[in-house]
Parts: structure tokens; C-alpha cells; sequence
DNA sequence: CCGATATGTAAACACTGCTTACAAAAATGC
DNA sequence: GCATTTTTGTAAGCAGTGTTTACATATCGG
């Protein structure tokens, strides 16, 4: 649950990360276009303009909030594929591959506001180049080793690898969860990472 | 230009389609975001509530601006593909798919707002089923239909429609231009059509 | 020509993002 | 411990927004 402003207290405690919580929580539900920062204010028990001792604007929240949606997708990134270990057969790297793009297109399907909110401008502006955490493009880049070293695939270049992104991409965003939900088409996400391999196998 | 109500006059003439081909400017150029009703309707030289005459509310104007660009879209899918011709050889089916792939990704690349728009929640409201023009799947699914007869690529089944299209969906997206232009990276849009070509080849 | 209908206006309401002047709590230095 | 500085909150206000309402004016079909 978030945290709201105790009333005897002057102080909230941890406003900001309440916010951004609110705002991340907003976002997955699908109801982030909408949010005031206002209601966030008043929802959390705290003044309107509180806020802004925490955030510059709307936009620096909104900009946080799809750095929390990256986090939240290199949590799944690492439970499907632990970036320690490494593959130690075809089988093991191809399972580990489609296991990330599950991972990938999981995100788009549960969360929907926040995986746009992720590939907008707000997510650009966010996913600077100086991160701790491995990039998406990263994890990406050690599955196509691994299945390079295991004979699966041709030397992964810049090309293929961005192919490989992309291909899951696409079929994450169009594959997602429709806000108002109805016509969903949902894909079989193995058999996509079975037609990027074939792409990408030794001529 | 975009048509101004006359001072002398009380009726603007053309005020619905004068407000879509503001708004649709206003998405290729990417100020919708931001963009207000109050500030059309100030620009188009007439007062607020006129608006309310033509569309319920804002979204519905919305809704109406990403049907145009799906309008758009199928313009040039027309040039680049002529619908009405058949590939002749195989040089020919595979030129024109190419050809489909570079205007899917041109549009993304010059119109990154109204992309955005078409294929958010306004879009999907707005794409409905009853269209008169040849969706995109519809293009899409011709030109791999001209691949496969001309021997290039397998059964084009749902799967693999589906995998072709999300292929160049995601390479659209990933490659759009930024909002306000700095780390663009364009790719090969070619090379990345035959390496979707690969994946639908013949086992 | 005249009434019905379509289209425009002006004013209002509740809401928003954001700023400013001020107050209270917490952290800091001595 | 205590004064002071810094952080965090409040209240009120500004300009701008989406939308509705009551009213005015063109246009069109008969």
C-alpha cells in the first residue's frame, strides 16, 4: 500500500518515492494520461504544492516513472535469464532467449501504460547511456553470444542484433494489453523467437 | 495553409476539417501532446465551444486524427506497392515488399507524433474493423502472398504474417525519430527486410 | 418567405500545472 | 542544549484547460 501523510505530522516522511509509486501504480493500471499531480497530492494527504520540493515538474515525475518501468523490466530480464550464468547447451541458450522475449512481451501485456510511458519520449528522455543497470540491449547482446557459441546463430553484428530487438519489440507493442481490453491478439511468443532464430541461424 | 474563419463572417465554412488538419499538423510535428482545444479554436480565428459542434470532445478528435494517418499510411503503401499489380518475378516481389517496409518505417521517421498516436489507445479505438481501405495487415498479407507464389518465402501463415509485421512494426517504432532530435539511430531498413524474409524462407 | 436546423458566441464551472510568500520540522554547528 | 540553516510542507493565487449552458445568427428545405 502507499504511503499517505500521517495528520498530526507536519512531515510525510518519503514523499517522493510515494509519489512515484502512486504514479508507477497509475501508469500499470492504464489511468497515467489522466493523473493530475494534484490528485496524487491529495491522495497521498499532502498540499499540491509539495510536490514540487520533490520534482522540477510533471514531466521529471513521468520521466521517473518509466526509469522505474526499466528497473521493473530488468527484475524479469534477470529472473528469466540470470545475467551471471551462462548457457550451456543450444537448448539451454534458445530457452534462455525465448524466456526473455516472454519476459519482454509479459511487460507490455500486464502494464500497458508503462511500457508506453517506457518507449515515449518520457522513456527516452530517461534511459540515459550512463546507467548502472545493464541496458535491455545488453541483456539482448548476451543471449545472441550465447547462442553464437553455441553454434545456433551466425556472429551476432549490429544489424542482426538490432533485428532480433526490434522483432520483439514490435511484437510486445502490438501484441499488448488495449486499454479498454477487447480485440487482443495474443501471440505465441515461442514460436516468434523460433522465426527470429531462423533469421538469424548460419546460412 | 490552414483555413481561417474570415472576421466578416459568422459561419467558418469548413471547420471540422479545418481543426483535423491543424491537429494533424500539430502531430507530424510533435506538439499534440501539448496541443488544446482552446488554442485551435483560437488559431482557426473562432471561438471555443465552435469545436463542440464537430466532435464530442477532445479524444473524439483524436480518435479522427489518428484514422488520418492510417489514411496517410495507405497513401504510401500505394505508391510503394501499387495494390492493384502483381509481382512478376522474384526480384519484383521482393523489391516490393521492401518498398512496403521503407514507407511503414518513413512514416514513423517523419511523423513520430502521429505514429505514436495511430498506434496508441486513440488509434486503436479508431482503427475499426469496417474500414473501406485495405488495412495494413491487408497490404502486408498481399505482398507476402506475391513472396510465397513466386517461391521466396513459405505458407505465409497467421503466425508468420503476424511475425513480419511486428518485425517492421517494432524497427518503425525503435527507429522514429525523437522528439526533439539528438541519439537517432536510422538502420537499413532493407537489410532488415531481408532478414525477415530469411526467417519466413522456405525449410 | 419562413421555420427548422446547423453553426457560431460568451460566460461560467471545475479542474489543472505551477509559482510565490510564509510556516513548521529536522538537521547541523557550536 | 540551543541557535541557525536547510529541508519540507502549507495556503493562496495565476493563467490556462475541457466542457456545458443559454443565447444568437446564418443556412437550407419546404
Amino acid at each position: 500500500m502507499i504511503q499517505t501523510k500521517p495528520d498530526n505530522q507536519h512531515h510525510h516522511g518519503n514523499l517522493r518515492d510515494a509519489v512515484i509509486a502512486f504514479a508507477v501504480d497509475a501508469a500499470r493500471n492504464g489511468t497515467i494520461e489522466t493523473l493530475s499531480l494534484r490528485s496524487v497530492s491529495r491522495e497521498l494527504g499532502v498540499s499540491s504544492g509539495a510536490v514540487y520540493r520533490h520534482f522540477d515538474d510533471k514531466d521529471a515525475l513521468l520521466r521517473q516513472v518509466a526509469k522505474t518501468g526499466f528497473d521493473l523490466l530488468a527484475e524479469r530480464f534477470k529472473a528469466a535469464m540470470p545475467f551471471e550464468s551462462e548457457a550451456q547447451s543450444q537448448d539451454d541458450a534458445k530457452a534462455r532467449f525465448t524466456a526473455l522475449g516472454n519476459a519482454y512481451v509479459s511487460l507490455s501485456r500486464d502494464s500497458y501504460g508503462l511500457w508506453r510511458l517506457m518507449f515515449g519520449p518520457h522513456g527516452r528522455a530517461s534511459a540515459a547511456p550512463s546507467d548502472e543497470r545493464p541496458s535491455t540491449y545488453e541483456w539482448l547482446a548476451k543471449s545472441l553470444a550465447e547462442l553464437h557459441r553455441t553454434g545456433l546463430i551466425g556472429t551476432p553484428d549490429a544489424d542482426k542484433q538490432f533485428f532480433a530487438w526490434s522483432s520483439l519489440h514490435g511484437l510486445a507493442d502490438l501484441n499488448a494489453a488495449p486499454p479498454h481490453g477487447s480485440n487482443t491478439m495474443v501471440r505465441n511468443v515461442d514460436s516468434h523467437c523460433a522465426l527470429i532464430l531462423a533469421a538469424l541461424a548460419i546460412p
